[in-house]
DNA sequence: AAACCTCCCTGGGGGC
DNA sequence: TGCCCCCAGGGAGGTT
């Protein structure tokens, strides 16, 4: 499931595939994701790709004929692949290049979604325009953090999965980064001190960056068919690990439903 | 307004 | 082996 540093990744891989390069043919295979794709998107017919830009879990291409914003939901995947290749199951949409590369989008649950804006979204678009900041820039620190959670009862862990928050922290990494912060994840968010946000802030960058680190060493083969690597998954301490031992302490770790997200964390290690 | 809940979707896993 | 049911998740949008 992409979380911020799969989508980082995903940037990372097919930014230079696409940069300086034009677009020949925009084909929509099935247009029924999240919202239907617009026809504006057919307006990029043409066009020249400037720059590969992520804004949380967005990815928007700049071109000098409007904006494409891309969103992999739950299931989605983007590779750079010959415009001539076999189409798969879930193929739902692709950019063929002039060059004879092609920009190919394949989601098997339809949770993401491609769009158009005419103008740059980040400013003008309503999905991003209300959208908090970045974790890894200097915007996010538990100064801010500890000021947003001001009066709030809201659990902790929801209130760091908010978008309107932070963004990109989803719910991987909202287990994990309360765990190593040792923070309970049902503790109201007004309620947790400056000093343990000070202590959360770099831990959620710190994780976040590590897994972007990872996932950099797939880039190689990026282009390949090979799916979702699940390079993080040997570094999780307490997320699919409901019931088995801490890592710290050894006692049993415990799941509990919040926001309807599956939680773990660990009674004796989160206060 | 803040804090919840619901829903969209398919593949995979467990139970029988 | 096969079928059914449930679950996973981001996040908009609805309800309390």
């Amino acid at each position: 499931m992409p979380e911020l540093p799969e989508v980082e990744v995903s940037r990372m891989g097919i930014a230079p595939h696409l940069e300086g390069q034009q677009i020949k043919a925009v084909v929509v295979r099935e247009p029924r994701l999240r919202w239907p794709i617009p026809e504006q998107v057919m307006q990029l017919e043409g066009a020249l790709i400037h720059q590969v830009e992520r804004r949380a879990k967005y990815l928007i291409l700049h071109t000098d004929k409007g904006f494409l914003i891309l969103h992999l939901g739950m299931s989605g995947a983007l590779r750079v692949v010959a415009s001539d290749s076999l189409v798969v199951k879930h193929d739902h949409f692709e950019l063929q290049l002039t060059n004879g590369q092609c920009l190919r989008l394949n989601d098997p649950r339809r949770f993401g979604c491609v769009l158009f804006s005419a103008q740059h979204p980040g400013v003008e678009h309503p999905l991003l325009r209300a959208l908090g900041p970045e974790p890894l820039t200097e915007a996010f620190t538990a100064s801010y953090l500890h000021q947003q959670a001001q009066g709030k009862t809201q659990a902790i862990k929801t209130f760091l999965m908010d978008n309107h928050v932070v963004v990109g922290v989803g719910n991987i990494y909202a287990n994990e980064a309360l765990f190593k912060a040792g923070i309970h994840p049902k503790r109201a968010a007004g309620k947790v001190s400056l000093a343990r946000y000070q202590r959360l802030v770099p831990i959620i960058k710190e994780t976040l960056s590590a897994a972007i680190a990872q996932g950099g060493t797939t880039l190689q083969d990026f282009t390949q068919a090979d799916g979702q690597p699940g390079y993080f998954k040997q570094h999780l301490n307490v997320y699919g690990r409901g019931g088995r031992p801490c890592m710290v302490c050894k006692t049993e770790l415990t799941e509990i439903r919040l926001g309807q997200r599956s939680t773990v964390y660990c009674k004796q290690c989160q206060r």
